[in-house]
DNA sequence: GGCCCGTTTTGCGCTATCGCAAACTGCCTG
DNA sequence: CAGGCAGTTTGCGATAGCGCAAAACGGGCC
């Protein structure tokens, strides 16, 4: 088994407050394994049988409804937890998670869990934090859905990847793992066509430059006045 | 100060596995006010310098965007807490809390919270299941927006809103807080409108039966086959 | 180097839902 | 008990975005 540097870890939200000693042994439980580019890690509804912290790649966390639809719920970047079913009182998974990149993950035995909780309290009281975030990143989601129209919306997802994991381009900021007009779609809640003629759009204005899942914002500032503006505000 | 008995609260989610003069402890940094119907708790933006279990009334909380539309983030029910900005990393109230009924609430300073945490680990574990439910909760409504029309969300947050507060009724149940139109329009991301023409027609149909307010569920069983129902399926 | 398949683009009609406007209703207040 | 007001209903366009269909594109694989 390969063995995981403390030093990579060290600095992660999930290990704040955690002596260096402590961390050892935490990492001593876990496993790394990896996932090339679209394998499943975990699929929705399956027994929760580990929690992960992706170490490299990129995840794609998705819902899918009985019939079929599906929407992303969130990109899981390096330094992230994800699959913490279990930590939030769910025997299964909510929702499939698949490696968008080849990606490389520490994985827990979700027994494990109550145990790291005891010994350090610090990782419930940091995983707290972070579910908390993603509560309210949910509402603005939520938030966004219900008040602005599609351009908007794709506008502010656009942007909150590029933050997210966003690499630096002389000639803008490029998503640093493979996303297609679907899956933008699927995180917007629209359609591939309508995200696709707004790409073209924001493309001939030079706003954007783009290709097979692939999208570089060449103007994140006209980007951000876009995701800004209103149904009436300004001409289109 | 009114003194609350434990016997009232002991049984809450939050208290799992706290012990009985543990909880005692607990109680003495809470101190309890009653809130008037229609009375703000606290606004969006505020400093969060307290955190709140509701033990009588509803809560409604809302989310404001700068343009200055709404949405419900969610309705409390008795025994659940709001206002944990700080337990979940944030010194600002994210939503507005307005008691919708008379209520009554326990208060804890924000700042009892770390100290809470460290000498009652539990409840640090209990809090993050709660909010990993609300998380979830939220997924599925980020899942609605996207693939259902209007008419089945409106059904799936009535149902919601019967099974969380729903008073039985014999020819019904009630759902047992004043929520208007625009409420539910501002849970289901529509317009009071739409909400208003939906409920007219379930009316006509016997589904529902309301008024200013007010909705009775007269028949549950055909809202939730509505709420199943997808686009294609079945005939009007 | 050519083929095949997943992705993207684009056209076109359709409709669910919005937005505005106006009338109505039932409560609560004075 | 009258009046006023918040909440509700309803009508009538307008339209953003969907859904379907088909074509173009581009990359990787053999």
């Amino acid at each position: 088994m390969a063995k995981v540097d403390t030093s990579l870890v060290a600095h992660l939200p999930l290990f704040a407050g955690v002596k260096p000693e402590d961390l050892e042994e935490i990492l001593r439980e876990a496993r790394s394994a990896r996932y090339p580019k679209n394998t499943a890690i975990f699929e929705q509804g399956a027994d929760a049988q580990s929690f992960f912290l992706l170490l490299h790649g990129h995840v794609r966390a998705a819902k899918t409804t009985p019939t079929g639809e599906q929407i992303v719920v969130r990109y899981v970047a390096p330094g992230e937890t994800f699959g913490l079913a279990m930590a939030i009182g769910t025997a299964h998974y909510p929702a499939t998670a698949m490696a968008v990149d080849d990606s490389v993950v520490l994985i827990w035995p979700t027994s494990a869990w109550p145990r790291l909780v005891e010994r350090f309290p610090a990782i419930a009281a940091n995983t707290l934090q972070t579910v908390g975030a993603r509560l309210q990143e949910s509402h603005t989601r939520i938030l966004e859905m219900s008040t602005q129209q599609v351009e908007q919306r794709v506008a502010h997802a656009l942007l909150r990847l590029a933050k997210q994991s966003g690499k630096k381009l002389d000639h803008g900021i490029e998503i640093d793992f493979p996303i297609s007009r679907q899956d933008i779609a699927q995180m917007t809640g629209t359609t591939l066509h309508t995200v696709s003629r707004i790409l073209s759009g924001w493309e001939s204005q030079g706003l954007v430059e783009s290709g097979r899942q692939r999208i570089i914002l060449r103007d994140p500032h006209k980007i951000v006045l876009l995701s800004e503006r209103t149904a009436d505000s300004g001409p289109a």
